[in-house]
DNA sequence: ACTGGCACTCGGCGGGACGGAGTGCCAACC
DNA sequence: GGTTGGCACTCCGTCCCGCCGAGTGCCAGT
């Protein structure tokens, strides 16, 4: 279909265009890439591109410039990924290593993405729906008020208030604590309910209700946390495209403050594989001219959470999927460390 | 130094500006409002005011625009705060009060106020410095790991992981957990190293160290949470003025991703005052053409932090005003039941 | 002290001309 | 048949110019 020299062609469109950000005429690219052949002949190849839809024209008489189908077909057969430098690694690292605790790992590395990438970076942080409980905790705050705070394998700490139906002594509460470990702790999330179904049972008939309403508040607890929180940084990076902010920029950041869209965005990544979602694809009308870049993360061989960068089609791809792997890499590093 | 008349005009231009975004003549001027003179009145009033400093025209022949100095004068004198309507505070007393946990009504509230204010939101989390200790929690994750979190008054958890020289035992952690307990719950965060210091004293010395770990850790988190959190939402909003994007919108964004600059800005709001800071008052180069409404909230008498908007210097400051004092009332509400 | 009139100053906007970049096509060439 | 040089054509971006309107400052009159 696309001959060798069809392909290299629109290799150089689209790295010239990326470089450039202007559309890339047939001269301008016989003379900055030895392609070995006239402008005349680049000409006839890019109007058969054009024909396949890879590029096409702003105007009549302008330069081309890659379609959403270029800029794939660039990234899945054109390209590969470019690693990191020597330094950057060390850097990454260093920077990293320095985190106190998880909130502070996902901070850092969401800062430090969109440093990379110089553009906009977002984490989502490690998902709860694999991980399993670690250690669960009953507090009185008041006769008639309970916390609950939820330990789990990831590192992630949840807690919860509650008003129970009646005063709740610390013998009762130590006594529901112990069955409660005992029981789930080590366990998935999804298993929960089921052994802790028959855990009230045992206790008085005055007891029972508070029980069940510790209980109704774990499950809730593991419901509730699903929802998976993200963060991200590097809004001011939109600012370093084009002047047609009001209808680029704009529908960019009110996605982004959309918590469910980003998820969806970073949502289909896995740990081997990188996606690259390109303009159209997203499926959302206001990233038509956006990109995203994203991978899974976790320590060890499970997925925990994702991470990635978003910024407009005409990107640089290798080197962003480079510095994506990289700093996933080294998060997952980070987090089965710790 | 300024009569009443000119203190009209002033106002009068002030409330032009910020509806039309556009430089408001004098003709404008007397048709909107029923000033009872003639534009060339009113023009020497504007000669004069401009003489003080008040307002400037961006170019000769041009209508009048506020100056900060202008926009101070309108803050501090010539305009009150415009209380919401009944069917907003209740919408923000029922949009508040599904929160579930703290997280949620910080989430809640930097969203909505974002919402009712058309601009960025600027929510900082209750404050340590001022709260007291709750609870102290030990747990053991592996025979040389532990976790220590922290509930402080404000219903904020801390936690951090800490390995041990040596292998501890659910003893010696329920010892040292029962003695932190009685030691410095209900205490105020400044006090505790004082209450913590011969802590380690009666155990032997092969757990003397892990003691003084834990102590140390617990220490250590204390002062790191000093570096407060906040959240932000509604930088879309940005958008919504003028063309002037590169140079306008792009330092905005660099300083409101630096959780430093954050925190100044809304640093000097207490409770009871609310602080308004137009344009070069708040000292940093990127924030001349923006003001920050911020105010302090908290459950019963103490601010236990802030909150605020930011925008653009030419904003609606009696609508803003009001919006950041109701949320704040009502945010302070719903923490105090809790 | 206020008002109406008047000359003056600019910025914004539309129209027209120009130059340049880039294309498509065609005839010639290897 | 693929490749090349040449050529006419198209259109965008830009510059320049002149006009219009809004708004001002000043001054003389009430």
């Amino acid at each position: 279909m696309l001959d060798d020299r069809k392909q290299d062609v629109l290799r150089a469109i689209v790295q010239d265009y990326v470089a450039t950000q202007e559309p890339v005429g047939s001269k301008a690219l016989a003379d900055r890439h030895n392609l070995g052949v006239s402008p005349a002949t680049i000409r006839n190849d890019m109007a058969a591109l054009e024909e396949e839809g890879y590029i096409t024209q702003p105007h009549t008489s302008a330069g081309r410039v890659p379609t959403d189908k270029g800029y794939r077909l660039f990234v899945d057969r054109l390209a590969g990924v470019k690693p990191l430098s020597g330094a950057e690694r060390r850097a990454i690292q260093t920077f990293l290593a320095g985190a106190v605790d998880l909130d502070d790992v996902v901070g850092r590395t969401v800062r430090l993405l969109a440093q990379l990438t110089h553009q906009v970076a977002v984490v989502q942080y490690p998902s709860l729906t694999r991980s399993t409980i670690r250690h669960v905790e009953l507090l009185t705050l008041a006769p008639t008020r309970v916390m609950l705070v939820l330990i789990t394998s990831t590192g992630r700490v949840e807690q919860r208030v509650m008003d129970t139906p009646g005063p709740v002594g610390e013998n009762l509460l130590a006594d529901v604590r112990a069955r409660l470990n005992s029981r789930i702790t080590g366990k998935r999330f999804a298993d929960v309910p089921l052994l802790v179904q028959d855990l009230a049972e045992p206790f008085t008939a005055e007891e029972r209700p508070i029980v069940a309403g510790i209980l109704a508040t774990l499950l809730d607890t593991l419901v509730e946390h699903k929802e998976e929180k993200v963060v991200l940084a590097g809004t001011a990076n939109l600012t370093r495209f084009g002047m047609d902010f009001p209808n680029t920029i704009r529908p960019v950041l009110e996605a982004l403050e959309e918590h469910v869209v980003l998820l969806r965005l970073l949502g289909e990544a896995t740990d081997p594989g990188m996606v690259v979602r390109i303009g159209h694809e997203n499926m959302h009308e206001g990233l038509a001219a956006t990109s995203v870049v994203a991978v899974g993360y976790g320590s060890g061989q499970e997925t925990l959470a994702k991470l990635g960068v978003l910024g407009p089609t005409r990107m640089d791809y290798p080197g962003t999927m480079g510095a994506v792997r990289a700093v996933a890499r080294y998060v997952g590093q980070i987090l089965a460390e710790s």
